[in-house]
DNA sequence: GAGTCGCCGTTTTTT
DNA sequence: ACGGCGACTC
């Protein structure tokens, strides 16, 4: 992000005419006029962009062309006068989005887009907090904490104030704490009662201690980036004044997501100009669990009196199947401003539901839909299978390994959130800023170099003592005789290092810094030397850590960018054409031709624990996120369920989810096979609507799919290319390689009867639920088992 | 101070 | 089934 406005704090805001600013000339803008920007767009499109001025809120669904109504929008602004790139203010909530953002815009406006304030909450809080810093007592070189560092800091709150961490683990307190700073309460804000039993009923306390150790650190976390900032603008009308002045057009993306403080900290920017466009679907807001307030796009009409609603309904996307299957199931929502999409790709292929065995079974019908598809010359990289959580990859992955397709999963374990890279990390923290405890704590013996739990306690205590870092606390220790000998000449070792390398900072440039750093530290050696497989790799990862140093003129510079910017998708694979595997929260924004949606069963999707935790709102989450994941496909869209799932290492028989339910019949081919659940036990399958088992009667048992009953519906067109003989393809591969897999959903055994397991021994039949067997054992005690695995004595 | 055992939790994820 | 973390032992 670009700053146009950097000064110092000292500097006034530059001075502005107070009318409109004079247009910009319009060669700037090249060929296309202001006028020009408008063509293409439709009715509700060019409302969007035409009404400039006032609260606007744009409910944009999913593939209308949001982000070219706000980026055009955007351009309109700019060149009608209105404001100077440095008076608008763009937020966006992802770096990715921001990035986008910044380039769609530049190839509209040109080299002035570089002087928009255009960025994530996060970094854009973060330049106003660093140049005001001081008025919430931290100094402007603050250093912003990540997860792990947040977590290491209250453990250490915690043991300070003799919190069981086994009671109340500092991970379920942390994320409290995070939802009060989402909401922009500070610990004398929250109420008294609010924090309930947690923590024996210190979570206040804790969290009022947690932000002073922050403070003495010189530190803050996320949330506190948002709420230092409104701290800021209420304690300082003055400073709040001037950038309200400042910002005389404000732009929001994805405004669905935004949490309390967020909304706070825009509503206090927009109070003067009240110039603010809000663009979002209250359809695809899949972040409640982390803070984010539908509520916010709700009201957003109340907020903001006065303000203009824009419905982009027109989907430019998906097929009016996929379309209108999509609605049929988010119509099932209560609490949301309604919306429908529609679309004039009339027809198309008509949306797949496969019932299944299993999940290997799940994944080859997969894998067999994405060769048959392939065939037709749809692009790997048009084609995405989406999951609702992490380990329901593994199939996927361990199928299109054996079918020789190439993959990419999605959303991995990040490049900066990697061990070897926070550690080398942590080295240039402590040169960089000596009172980084968190950072010193994290390499101090890593490699282990003589400095222990011993010398650790020691230090801490000091430190507490004498209320000073602990780097300090150190060369006070050195001073004294309270340790070991071993352990004062390694402490004075690495102390002395540190010194040195803090002098060569000045010095060398940042990459030599580093380099010798790991090198001099010994940390490379600890690599090099360790025998784990991951080794090599980690060595790998610590000299690309060194390539993208050299992006950043300096160590500041970069650091600022990882601690923000944690996000290095760099690996955008050239060219190589890649099936994309991720989860559905990571698909949001996404689309492809060809989307495949595994696991929709009870518990797993919607899952369990959202609706344990959150009851009809938690539902109507997960509803949303199938809504999220239906409407990424463009021209077909596969949606699958397995009877049976192995979670946790324990097979469990499962039932379809109620989603599958709500789909409208009329855009499904259903293509699941009818013994699936005969006999099961579970009886849910009689009780079933219409349209979750409706397949039974066409299934593979005639050999042939989608006749009688949905024939007539399957009013096949000329969707897209090689699109239409997808589901008249070979025969039914998932019954043939079932049974030669696994036997029949029957066994022989009957309740009472003895029986033995390899792993169990003995044990005696309680219960039988279809072909998986509850058994009480001998001396392994009750366990429900499949019965495959279980022997006649 | 460093290696080994056993227990807990296990959705989604950005900044 | 499995990994991460804390407690425990040498």
């Amino acid at each position: 992000m670009s700053d146009p406005l950097d000064f110092d704090d000292d500097i006034p805001f530059p001075d502005l005419p107070n009318g409109p600013v004079p247009p910009a000339p319009p060669s700037r803008f090249g060929a296309p006029r202001p006028t020009g920007f408008l063509e293409g767009l439709n009715e509700a499109q060019r409302e969007a962009v035409e009404n400039m001025d006032g609260p606007l809120l744009v409910l944009a669904g999913a593939g209308t062309g949001k982000t070219r109504v706000l980026t055009t929008r955007l351009a309109n602004i700019l060149s009608s006068g209105r404001a100077r790139p440095f008076q608008m203010l763009v937020v966006t909530f992802t770096n990715k989005a921001a990035r986008e953002m910044q380039e769609r815009v530049t190839n509209l406006v040109g080299p002035m887009a570089e002087g928009l304030w255009l960025g994530t909450f996060h970094a854009l809080a973060t330049k106003i907090l660093r140049r005001h810093a001081e008025l919430v007592g931290l100094q402007s070189n603050f250093t912003i904490l990540d997860t792990d560092d947040q977590i290491r800091l209250l453990k250490q709150v915690m043991e300070a104030e003799h919190i069981d961490e086994k009671r109340w683990p500092a991970r379920t307190l942390i994320h409290v704490i995070q939802r009060w700073k989402d909401k922009g309460l500070p610990p004398e804000k929250v109420g008294a009662g609010e924090a309930g039993d947690i923590a024996n009923g210190r979570a206040v306390a804790i969290y009022r201690q947690y932000q002073e150790r922050l403070t003495t650190l010189n530190a803050a976390d996320f949330g506190d980036l948002l709420m230092h900032n409104l701290t800021l603008f209420t304690n300082h009308p003055d400073v709040l004044q001037k950038y309200q002045e400042m910002f005389r057009y404000i732009l929001v993306d994805e405004y669905q997501d935004t949490n309390v403080s967020q909304y706070l900290w825009l509503r206090l920017l927009a109070q003067k100009n009240k110039n603010i466009c809000c663009v979002g679907d209250d359809d695809q807001s899949i972040y409640g669990w982390r803070g984010a307030e539908v509520g916010n796009i709700l009201k957003f009409e109340k907020d903001f009196p006065g303000a203009q609603v824009v419905r982009l309904e027109k989907n430019y996307r998906s097929t009016s199947h996929i379309l209108g299957a999509a609605s049929k199931l988010i119509q099932n929502n209560e609490g949301r401003l309604g919306k429908t999409l529609w679309t004039d790709q009339e027809g198309g292929e008509l949306v797949t539901v496969h019932g299944v065995w299993d999940g290997e079974e799940e994944a080859r019908i997969v894998g067999d839909e994405i060769e048959a598809a392939q065939k037709k010359k749809v692009s790997l990289n048009e084609m995405a299978i989406l999951v609702r959580a992490g380990f329901q990859t593994r199939e996927f992955e361990e199928r299109l390994i054996t079918l020789g397709l190439p993959y990419k999963v999605i959303g991995g374990a990040r490049f900066y959130e990697r061990e070897e890279i926070r550690d080398a990390l942590a080295y240039l923290r402590v040169i960089r800023q000596p009172a980084d405890d968190l950072a010193l704590e994290r390499i101090i013996n890593k490699p282990t170099r003589g400095v222990g739990k011993t010398t650790l306690q020691a230090m801490h205590q000091v430190a507490r003592l004498e209320n000073c870092p602990l780097s300090l606390a150190a060369l006070r220790l050195l001073e004294t005789d309270e340790l070991k000998p071993a352990g004062k000449r390694a402490l004075g070792r690495i102390m002395e290092d540190f010194r040195r390398w803090r002098e060569m900072a000045g010095v060398v440039s940042h990459i030599e810094l580093a380099e010798t750093v790991l090198d001099e530290s010994g940390y490379t050696d600890f690599w090099k030397n360790s025998k784990k497989p991951e080794a090599p790799g980690k060595l790998e990862n610590l000299k690309e850590l060194l390539v993208a140093m050299e992006e950043f003129e300096n160590l500041d510079e970069f650091m600022e960018h990882v601690s923000l910017v944690m996000d290095v998708d760099a690996q955008a694979e050239a060219g190589a054409e890649m099936i994309s595997i991720m989860t559905l929260h990571a698909a949001k924004g996404l689309e492809f031709d060809l989307v495949f949606l595994p696991g929709w069963e009870e518990g797993l999707f919607p899952h369990q624990r959202s609706m344990d935790e959150s009851g009809m709102a938690g539902l109507e989450e997960e509803r949303r996120l199938a809504y999220v994941g239906m409407t990424r496909a463009k021209k077909k869209l596969h949606i699958l369920f397995s009877a049976n799932r192995r979670i946790h290492g324990q097979w469990q028989s499962a039932i379809p989810s109620r989603f599958v339910d709500e789909l409208s019949p009329e855009h499904l081919e259903e293509r699941t096979d009818r013994g699936l659940y005969a006999g099961s036990g579970g009886g849910r399958a009689e009780e079933r609507s219409q349209y979750g088992f409706s397949g039974f009667d066409n299934g593979y048992d005639s050999g042939s799919y989608g006749n009688a009953g949905y024939g007539a519906q399957r009013r096949q067109t000329q969707g897209g290319p090689g699109w239409q003989r997808m589901q008249t393809r070979k025969k039914p591969v998932t019954l043939e390689g079932r049974a030669t897999r696994k036997p029949a959903p029957v066994n022989p055994f009957k309740v009472g009867d003895r029986c033995f397991h390899q792993k169990f021994g003995m044990g005696d039949v309680v219960s039988i639920d279809g072909d998986h067997l509850t058994i009480q054992f001998d001396k392994a005690g009750t366990k429900k088992v499949v019965a495959a695995f279980v022997e006649k004595p």
